[in-house]
DNA sequence: TCGGGCTGAGAACGTGCGTTCTCCGCGGTG
DNA sequence: CACCGCGGAGAACGCACGTTCTCAGCCCGA
């Protein structure tokens, strides 16, 4: 009854290769490969690729979006300094996303955003695909807006503040630096402020 | 001695095809069908399909710098009250990149960046296409810091208003929209302003 | 101990596709 | 008119890969 062990571990060898190499230059002998899963429990699990594709990508977002509020959240930290409590002040907490992308970025093996990668690969012939990766980057804006919402700051600014992640996201990759997290960071403080100054709460 | 029309017929099919359902999915039998250069010929003229692709991303980037900077210059004009001289005022023609861009998400058939959706479907596995991705992204920032630098605005704005348009890019393509663009614009021009009541010209 | 169902290993199958080869007709030179 | 080389059409080849099948071993109940 370890079948949900054998889908953990053919997830995982999913999510190594998939993220590391793109989705089509994996065969699904990579994945029993890594899993160690046999060709067979990989069909009764997933029958078919794109399934576990979908399954990898359902995945991804549960944990990537879970780092992320637990980062804003405060209950990670390693910045130098460290600080009790976390991030409480709500503007704070909005900016706390861009460190955090900028730690995203830092990590190893890093290669972009596996929704907009998936999207540039598949998005075009597989429909479940670009759903999912709708369904992440929605997720990942309403959560945005819930913050900036907290904030008192108005709706306009969590899209504008989307899109610099987006493109922070974006430019990490082809760019192959951290960078673009503290640039994002910089041009959102300045975002909020600006409309801070009208609309603070 | 039509094989300069041949190789514009197989980069015209290329573009048609690779842009509107990824590069993986469309077949070199694909490109001679809708280009009606035969395979021996195709073959002659790029000696291996990633040769095609690097030259339909090549040729698409300079055509694409090439409207955008028609656009900001002002020869190209439709937007309701035609003016007359094109873009002068030099922050106005920063701001018209975004304008561009809503132009371009409209256009039918749109289906996000080029590039990015290459570099997320061979960026990991052909170092020539990754490339040519880098290279683009780096004229379009350098074009854009040129504007910046002209209104007398600094770099670092520049880097800012980029990761404005890439989010925009991704997010009009994930989500068939055209409004990131005119929500980027808006982002912009705050970020302009504030640059600019510091140090304007 | 016997038998049946589940499992893993891996062969096999079918297809798609990048690339090359074969064949045939045609246009230009002695 | 004979010859030669080039171009087009498309068959052929080789390989990769998604998916399924075969077969042998093993765990379980009677």
């Amino acid at each position: 009854m370890d079948s949900a062990v054998a889908r953990e571990q053919a997830l995982d060898a999913a999510e190594t290769l998939f993220y590391g190499r793109g989705i089509q230059s994996v065969g699904m002998d990579d994945i029993r490969g890594t899993s160690g899963v046999s060709l067979k429990r990989l069909y009764q699990l997933f029958p078919a690729k794109e399934h576990l594709v979908v399954a990898y990508l359902e995945r991804r977002d549960i944990r990537w979006r879970q780092r992320l509020a637990e980062y804003v959240d405060g209950d990670v930290h390693a910045d130098g300094a460290g600080h009790a409590g976390g991030h409480e002040d709500p503007r704070r907490r909005v900016l706390a996303v861009f460190d955090w992308l900028g730690r995203w970025f830092r990590e190893p093996g890093f290669r972009g955003c596996a929704w907009i990668n998936s999207y540039g690969e598949l998005g075009a012939t597989s429909e479940p695909v670009a759903g999912q990766v709708r369904a992440h980057k929605r997720a990942f804006k309403e959560y945005l807006a819930g913050l900036v919402g907290d904030a008192g700051l108005p709706a306009e600014l969590s899209e504008q503040l989307y899109l610099l992640a987006e493109g922070a996201m974006v430019t990490a990759a082809v760019e192959q630096s951290a960078e673009p997290a503290a640039r994002a960071g910089r041009a959102a403080r300045i975002l909020v402020d600006s409309y801070g100054a009208t609309a603070g709460d």
